[in-house]
DNA sequence: CGAGGGACCTGGTTGC
DNA sequence: TGCAACCAGGTCCCTC
């Protein structure tokens, strides 16, 4: 479900409520999750939430000792509740804060993940090896070309790949693709220096524009407050399934890395 | 090392 | 109406 913006709109939207609170108590409903979650995060009550952080996809939650690390995976989220609310279905974990708030994560199919690290989560094996940020400087139109140079996967795949860049997932790689005018099926290895550059640049648009609307909303995903993210109505090509916004032609349905992909056959070569 | 596919889950929608 | 098949915003891990 979530890609970046809507991790990060997940994360400007608890982070407010937990910013200084103290841990009360922290239930676990159902501890399988993409992996086992831990029995000793149970005992992490009385600690303090210093800040709330994001890298990628994962939200960090840093405590006055240690780190919480958590993966909203396909359908998972994250809202704020006033404290004794009834577990809605699928709501796997509580964090009951000392004001009377709670912190409700609801992850259906169960492919989140929350983790507990000791030392810099940034250290943590599934974060250590992660790309760039796409809004940090780091990822520019150099770099992008350069781990584009001898491969061979399509270019959708490799911005979907967070090894080289972190938090664009289906949706955002197929709109990014269609901004910069690039067939998603290109080899990457094909893309120019150029268009590497418009890529870069529409990635970044597209992630931003969607962080300014509060993320997209398909099906399940709600916002802390219970709220859709809105840039569903911004959505180019992804979905669609009549004509590209710029120039009518019917917008083109593909499957590239198992994946639903969408394009304007006319305007993205 | 890179490419490709399966695996992990549940629920909603589609089609016979 | 009933039920099987298919699809969904992620990503790790295995094989070749």
């Amino acid at each position: 479900m979530p890609e970046l913006p809507e991790v990060e709109t997940t994360r400007r939207g608890i982070e407010p409520h937990l910013r200084g609170r103290r841990i009360a108590d922290l239930i676990l409903r159902d501890t399988r999750l993409r992996w086992p979650v831990s029995p000793e995060i149970a005992n992490l009550a009385g600690r303090e939430i210093v800040a709330v952080a994001r890298r990628g996809k994962y939200l960090l939650l840093e405590l006055d000792r240690g780190h919480l690390i958590w993966h909203l995976g396909m359908s998972g989220s994250l809202r704020i509740l006033p404290r004794g609310t009834p577990p809605a279905p699928h709501e796997h974990v509580e964090i009951e804060l000392d004001d009377g708030q709670a912190l409700k994560f609801r992850d259906p199919r169960r492919f989140g993940a929350l983790l507990y690290s000791a030392e810099d989560p940034l250290a943590h094996p599934l974060l250590a090896s992660l790309g760039p940020e796409p809004l940090g400087d780091e990822f520019d139109a150099g770099y992008l070309y350069r781990r584009c140079r001898g491969r061979k996967v399509a270019i959708k795949n490799l911005l979907m790949n967070s090894h080289v860049v972190v938090g664009v997932g289906n949706i955002y790689a197929s709109e990014a693709l269609y901004l910069a005018g690039i067939r998603p099926g290109r080899a990457a290895g094909r893309i120019s220096k150029p268009r590497a550059a418009r890529l870069v640049d529409a990635v970044r648009a597209v992630l931003s524009d969607a962080i300014a609307h509060g993320g997209t909303t398909l099906r399940d995903f709600t916002r802390a407050d219970g709220k859709p993210g809105y840039f569903r109505n911004e959505l180019k090509v992804y979905g669609n399934t009549g004509a590209c916004p710029a120039c009518g032609a019917p917008v083109r349905q593909a499957v590239i890395g198992q994946r639903a992909t969408y394009y304007c056959p006319a305007c993205q070569t």
